[in-house]
DNA sequence: CGGCTTTGACCAGCGC
DNA sequence: GCGCTGGTCAAAGCCG
C-alpha cells in the first residue's frame, strides 16, 4: 500500500515537475527567443535604431528614421541625435549584459527544473522497482526473477578486480537506471544526519529508515585476521539505549571494523577512549587492545584495536556498542560509516537470515533495504551478487554480524590483483545462519578474490552528496543526497589512497563506474552513506546534516591532518607528520575525517566540532 | 592528585 | 567436563 501511494505520489509530482518544465521551458524559451533577438538587434549595427524602438517613444524613432522625409533633421538636430545615439549605445550595452545575465539565469533555472524531474523520475522508477520486487516470488528459479536481477544488479566490480574475479562475481548491484546520468538526490537523504539526543539521550535516532529494530552498532569482527569476537559477552555490558538488543536477543549487534593504514596505535575517530585492556590474541603476534568510550559515562561503546598479523602497517579498529551522547564531528564521521555499515548489515542479517542460513530455493537473492537502498543477499552461487558469503573457515564464535570497512591501499605484494587503491564491499557470513559475519569493504584487500572490488577510478574522480544528483566532472562526480553537500570524496580518496592512481586511462572506467553508481539510487544512498561516514559532516550540534564538506583538497595538501597520524598511507598518503604521543595536530581539522591519530590524541578529540554519533547505534 | 595505561587474574562461551 | 579463547576487571604504576 505504501509503495503503491508513495508511487502515485511520485507520478503526481512527476507530472507536476513535467508540467511546469513544460511550462517554464516555454516560457523560457520564449524569454530566450526575445532576449535573443533584443541582443541581436542591439548588436547589429544596423538595426540599432530598430532596438532602440524598444524604449524609445516611437515618435522619436519616427524621427531620426531616414524613410521620413517630411522631416528634415537641421544639422544641430544631426549633432542632437548623434549624441542622443551614442548615449543609447551605452544603454544598449548595458542592457545586453543585463540579458546575457538574465538569460543565464534562465538557463540556470531550466536546468534545475530538469534535474529536478529526473530526479522524481529516478525515484519514481526505484519505487516502481521496489514494488516489482515485492510482487515478484523469492523463488529466483525462473527466468523472470533472473531477468530481474540482471536489471537491478550491475555488478560494479570493475576495473581492479582480480584476475580470477568474472563478471558473476558482481557483488555490488546498482538499478538498471543507467541511464540516468543525474539521478536523483533529492529524496536520498542517506539517513546520514546525525541527531542529536539532546536532552533524552536513551533515543538513538538513526537516520536510516530501514534499520532493522536493532539499531545499535555493533563492530565487526576483524574478518580479515579470522579472529572472530566472542559471542554477545558485550550485551551484558551495553544496557542503555540497547533495548532493541532485548526484543532480539537471537540477533548479535553489529560490530563494524575499520582497516586503515596507519602508523599510530590507533585512529583517532573523534571519541575519547580509555584502554581497559589488552590481548594476545590467538594467530596474531600482535595485541589487542580495548578501549572504551569515554565522553561519556556509561557509554556502551567499545572499540578494539589490533594490527593485521600480515600486514603490520594496517590498524584494524573495530567498533561496537551505541553511544548515548553527542559526539565530535569526527566521531560523526565515523559513526556514520559504521552506523550505515552496521544497519546495512543488520538489515541484510535479519531479512536474509532464513536464506543464507538454509541456502534453501528463496535464498538466492534476499533484498535488504536500508534507507531505500537495496542491498541484496544473494546465494554465492548465483550471479549477481550483493553480498559475498565468504568461507566457512570463519569460526561459529563470530557470532556477530560484522562489516568491515578496508580502507586499506592494496598491498602490492599480497593483492592478486588490485594495483590500486579502491573500494570494494565485503559482505561475508559464516556458516551461521544467525550471525553472519559480513565484511562490507572498501578497498582492495588480500581477500579480494572473494570480494565485489570497485574500481580504482573511484579514487580519481570526484564524488559529491548534493541535491541533485549529477555528474560533475568527467572522472565521475556522484552527487548524492539531498543536502548541500559538496564533498569532493573521490578527489580526495585519490589522494589518500593513490596520487598515482588516477591516470587518464582511467577516465573512461571511471565515467562508466560513476554512471553505473549514479544510476542507482539504492546503491548511491549505500555508497554515500558509507562514504559520508567517512568523510564526515559538517554541521554543528544539532545540524546533523552533512554540510557541504570540501576536505579533500586539504586532504591533498597535507594539513592538519597529518596529525592524524594513523591510516596516514591511506588519508595522507604520505609521509605526514606521524602522530606522535600526544600530538593531537588532526584535531583542529574543521572537516570530518578519518582521524587517524595516536591514541593519545584521542583525548583531544573534543576538539572537533560536536556531532552526534549516536546513529552509529 | 586525577586520569590513564599496563598487566595479570578472572569469567564466560564454545568446541571437543 | 575440560581446555581454549576472547573479553573484562581491577590493582599497580606512570604521567602530566
Amino acid at each position: 500500500m505504501e509503495v503503491v501511494m508513495k508511487k502515485a505520489a511520485f507520478k503526481e509530482e512527476i507530472k507536476d515537475v513535467e508540467l511546469m518544465g513544460d511550462e517554464d521551458n516555454g516560457e523560457l524559451r520564449r524569454e530566450n527567443v526575445m532576449i535573443n533577438r533584443d541582443i541581436r538587434r542591439s548588436s547589429s549595427p544596423a538595426n540599432k535604431v530598430l532596438s532602440f524602438s524598444k524604449q524609445v517613444p516611437p515618435t522619436i524613432s519616427r524621427e531620426r528614421s531616414p524613410m521620413d522625409n517630411s522631416i528634415k533633421p537641421s544639422p544641430a538636430d544631426t549633432k542632437v541625435n548623434s549624441i542622443t545615439q551614442l548615449d543609447r549605445l551605452e544603454m544598449t550595452k548595458a542592457e545586453m549584459g543585463e540579458v546575457r545575465e538574465e538569460n543565464e539565469r534562465l538557463k540556470m533555472i531550466l536546468a534545475r527544473i530538469v534535474k529536478d524531474y529526473q530526479s522524481l523520475h529516478v525515484q519514481f522508477l526505484d519505487i516502481f522497482q521496489q514494488d516489482q520486487a515485492k510482487k515478484l516470488p523469492n523463488d529466483t528459479s525462473t527466468n523472470l526473477d533472473d531477468h530481474i536481477e540482471d536489471q537491478e544488479l550491475v555488478s560494479l566490480s570493475l576495473g581492479t578486480s582480480s584476475s580470477g574475479q568474472k563478471k558473476e562475481d558482481k557483488l555490488i548491484s546498482v538499478s538498471k537506471n543507467k541511464e540516468y546520468d543525474e539521478p536523483n538526490g533529492g529524496g536520498l537523504t542517506l539517513g546520514l544526519e546525525c541527531k542529536f539526543e539532546g536532552s533524552s539521550g536513551d533515543k538513538h535516532e538513526v537516520p536510516m529508515t530501514n534499520v532493522s529494530s536493532d539499531n545499535s552498532f555493533e563492530e565487526a569482527k576483524e574478518v580479515e585476521a579470522g579472529e572472530p569476537w566472542p559471542p554477545s559477552k558485550i550485551f551484558k555490558n551495553i544496557r542503555s539505549g540497547e533495548d532493541e538488543v532485548l526484543q532480539q536477543p537471537q540477533v548479535k549487534k553489529a560490530r563494524v571494523s575499520v582497516r586503515a593504514r596507519c602508523d599510530a596505535p590507533t585512529m583517532s575517530d573523534g571519541c575519547q577512549w580509555r584502554k581497559y585492556g589488552q590481548k594476545i590474541a590467538k594467530g596474531n603476534p600482535c595485541p589487542r587492545a580495548y578501549y572504551r568510550c569515554t565522553v561519556a559515562p556509561g557509554c556502551p561503546v567499545r572499540k578494539q584495536v589490533q594490527r593485521c598479523a600480515q600486514d603490520t602497517s594496517i590498524l584494524i579498529t573495530t567498533y561496537e556498542g551505541t553511544h548515548n551522547h553527542p559526539l565530535p564531528i569526527s566521531a560523526t564521521a565515523m559513526a556514520s560509516t559504521t552506523s550505515a555499515a552496521a544497519s546495512m548489515l543488520m538489515s541484510g542479517s535479519s531479512a536474509s537470515s532464513p536464506a543464507i542460513g538454509s541456502h534453501t530455493a528463496a535464498s538466492a537473492a534476499a533484498t535488504t533495504t536500508l534507507n531505500g537502498l537495496k542491498f541484496s543477499l544473494a546465494d554465492p552461487s548465483k550471479t549477481n551478487q550483493l553480498i559475498y558469503f565468504p568461507t566457512p573457515s570463519l569460526s561459529s564464535a563470530a557470532s556477530h554480524p560484522t562489516i568491515t570497512l578496508d580502507l586499506t591501499a592494496p598491498s602490492s605484494s599480497s593483492s592478486s590483483s588490485a594495483s590500486q587503491p579502491s573500494f570494494f564491499s565485503t559482505f561475508s557470513s559464516n556458516p551461521n545462519p544467525r550471525f553472519s559475519p559480513t565484511g562490507f569493504n572498501f578497498s582492495t584487500s588480500e581477500t579480494g578474490s572473494t570480494t565485489a572490488t570497485l574500481p580504482p577510478s573511484w579514487t580519481s574522480g570526484y564524488l559529491s552528496y548534493a541535491s541533485p544528483l549529477h555528474i560533475k566532472s568527467p572522472i565521475g562526480c556522484l552527487n548524492l543526497g539531498s543536502k548541500a553537500q559538496d564533498l569532493s570524496y573521490q578527489s580526495c580518496m585519490q589522494k589518500i589512497a593513490n596520487p598515482s592512481a588516477a591516470s587518464p586511462g582511467q577516465n573512461s572506467l571511471t565515467d562508466t563506474i560513476a554512471k553505473a553508481i549514479t544510476a542507482d539510487p539504492s546503491f548511491r544512498s549505500a555508497l554515500a552513506t558509507a562514504i559520508t561516514s567517512y568523510v564526515g559532516a559538517q554541521g554543528g550540534p544539532g545540524d546533523g546534516r552533512a554540510q557541504g564538506l570540501k576536505w579533500g583538497d586539504q586532504l591533498g595538501s597535507g594539513g592538519p591532518i597529518g596529525g592524524s597520524g594513523c591510516a596516514s598511507s591511506y588519508l595522507t598518503n604520505s609521509g605526514s607528520p606521524a602522530s606522535k604521543p600526544g600530538q593531537h595536530g588532526s584535531l583542529l581539522l574543521p572537516q570530518p575525517t578519518l582521524g587517524f591519530a595516536s591514541s593519545k590524541s584521542s583525548t583531544s578529540a573534543s576538539a572537533f566540532p560536536v556531532e552526534n554519533m549516536k546513529n552509529i547505534n
